[in-house]
RNA sequence: GGCACGUUGGAGAAGCGGCUUAACUCACCAGCCUCUCACGCUGGCAUUCAUGGGUUCGAAUCCCAUACGUGUCACCA
């Protein structure tokens, strides 16, 4: 018999902040495309062992933005599992129990040090670790102080010679002198356990043989084998994943925080950003499929080319630039009805309700690089704007003021009059008056864009303009216009 | 400061010893298209892979050193 090949399951494992921060997410999107790609398991795990830091509402958002990512979870906080329950607060009892059980072995010791005596082995920049003060308290002290009630924490006892290595899959062998690790707190005082031991426990109990996670913890992942070790339990994979940076104004690098600008996938999709866009854009943070030349990719598609050997372990600065290509790219893929259906709502509340909103929402979806933009774009609809600088002049189309008021003038009455009030019709009068009159067919779409527009900058040109905002409307503009110039 | 990890253009990156006079994408620049802008199209943008040594007939690709950068040294995760 031969045997039997343990199915892959990793998690994704986030204490409840409140907020995604979008580096999590792309743990969140690699520990899923492992699992998936493998034909494994992807579970949740709510880390709430902090009780000064709990946010209320906060699991909900981690729920809802695997929801709308669609990196659904196979066990979890709302969907079950056996090994439940998902939360760390509801297993404390758990932690305790293997706590005791390391304490017993002699891998974990009991410490009563003060938080003011720890305050103290720190030197004036915060460094410096623990000094093992309570390392070889005898056991008769150790019960006569719990029996006095002593607050107390359990500690990690590391080895303090030799070295511990482990294979991380992305990173390679790393290596970590015993000496330089700390006799890390397991225990807390309040009885939750930290993050260093509670998460091995439960990657364990919840047979997760693969741990993806940002290379941040590194270092400290001999501590965490040591502890399989002292259990006896089989090591997971590791699975180290590139820190996301960001730029800072100063120029600096460092790990992607607010700072940085909008980092939450909340956030994000608040800007007007689409989800999918920006699971796509941070799949290629850190990743890239081989041989690659292409970028847009469906989740599908991410899933059938993930491998662990592409992952790079050089950092990745978060570039908004690229993001909003992303985002822009995903808006022009959307069906004029898909895009119609997010824009209109924003058209109608801002715009009034004379004009052609449709028309509107064709225009834009080809130059709006984010959701958020449609408001700023369609201002000048929205109300009449105040006349900015000089618009009439135009060197390429040779406008000045003069001309304009000229041009508006005469082609007044003729739109006034024409029967056919769509962008094809208006081309073609405006062409043939442009004829006609002998000027330009620039300069009358010029004069007419920014009588109408006022801004330099339109979403269309002047007839697509006149369309949208219906005749009456337009002509009222061109006359006060008209009236301006002639002031 | 100790330890760990990293270093291909402004950003993401391909490349895994000869096919590389270093793909592809973003950004940027120029031109075309054009009723402004955007879209679209075309072209440009690293003689060089942090630096210095080595190994080799041959190195961005292997080795060593240096520099720089980042991470980590919590009763936070």
């Amino acid at each position: 018999m031969c045997e039997q090949k343990q199915t892959v399951k990793s998690r994704f494992a986030p204490s409840p902040t409140g907020f995604m921060h979008i580096g999590n997410l792309r743990t969140a999107l690699y520990s899923w495309l492992l699992a998936k790609s493998l034909g494994g398991d992807f579970i949740l795990r709510i880390e709430d062992t902090d009780q000064e830091r709990l946010v209320e509402g906060a699991v909900d958002v981690i729920i809802d933005t695997l929801k709308m990512t669609g990196l659904n979870y196979d066990e979890g906080p709302g969907v079950g599992g056996e090994a439940g329950p998902y939360v760390q607060s509801e297993r404390k009892e758990i932690y305790r129990k293997y706590a005791d059980q390391l304490v017993a072995q002699g891998d974990a010791y009991y410490c009563f040090c003060s938080a003011e005596r720890l305050q103290q082995l720190h030197d004036e920049n915060g460094l410096g670790g623990y000094d093992r003060h309570c390392r070889d308290l005898s056991a008769d002290e150790v019960a006569e102080r719990l029996a006095r009630g002593e607050s107390y924490v359990i500690r990690q006892r590391i080895p303090l010679e030799g070295v511990t290595k482990y294979y991380d899959e992305v990173f390679g062998e790393i290596e970590m002198e015993n000496k330089e690790m700390q006799d890390q707190v397991l225990l807390k005082a309040d009885g939750f356990p930290t993050y260093n031991f509670a998460h091995v426990v439960d990657d364990h109990l919840m047979g997760v043989t693969h741990v993806v996670r940002g290379s941040e913890y590194l270092t400290s992942t001999p501590k965490y084998a040591l502890l399989y070790d002292a259990f006896g339990w089989q090591r997971p994979h590791y699975v180290h994943l590139p820190l996301l940076m960001g730029r800072g104004e100063d120029g600096k690098v460092s790990k992607l925080s607010k700072r940085h600008g909008a980092v939450s996938f909340q956030e994000l999709v608040k800007n007007g950003y689409l989800p999918q866009a920006i699971l796509n854009y941070i799949a290629l943070l850190g990743w890239c499929p081989k041989g690659n030349n292409q970028e847009i990719f469906t989740l599908e598609e991410l899933q059938q080319s993930f491998s662990i050997d592409a992952i790079s372990k050089s950092p990745s600065i978060f570039d908004y630039d690229k993001l909003n290509w992303f985002n822009s790219e995903y808006i022009k893929a959307m069906s004029a009805e898909d895009f119609a259906a997010v824009a209109l709502p924003v058209i109608n509340e801002t715009c009034p309700s004379y004009i052609n909103a449709a028309k509107l929402a064709e225009l834009l979806h080809s130059r709006v690089t984010t959701l958020a933009e449609i408001a700023a774009q369609v201002d000048f609809i929205a109300g009449r704007l105040p006349m900015e600088g000089d618009l009439y002049t135009n060197k390429k189309n040779k406008t000045t003021p003069k001309l304009c008021a000229q041009i508006l003038a005469d082609i007044k009455p003729v739109l006034a009059e024409t029967p056919a009030w769509d962008n094809d019709s208006l081309f073609a009068l405006l062409k043939d008056f442009a004829a006609e009159t002998g000027v330009k067919s620039g300069a009358v779409m010029w004069a007419v864009r920014v009588a109408v527009a006022r801004k330099a900058v339109t979403p269309g040109g002047a007839t697509e303009l006149l369309e949208v905002l219906g005749r009456d409307e337009a002509l009222a503009r061109i006359e006060q216009a008209i009236a301006e110039l002639n002031a």
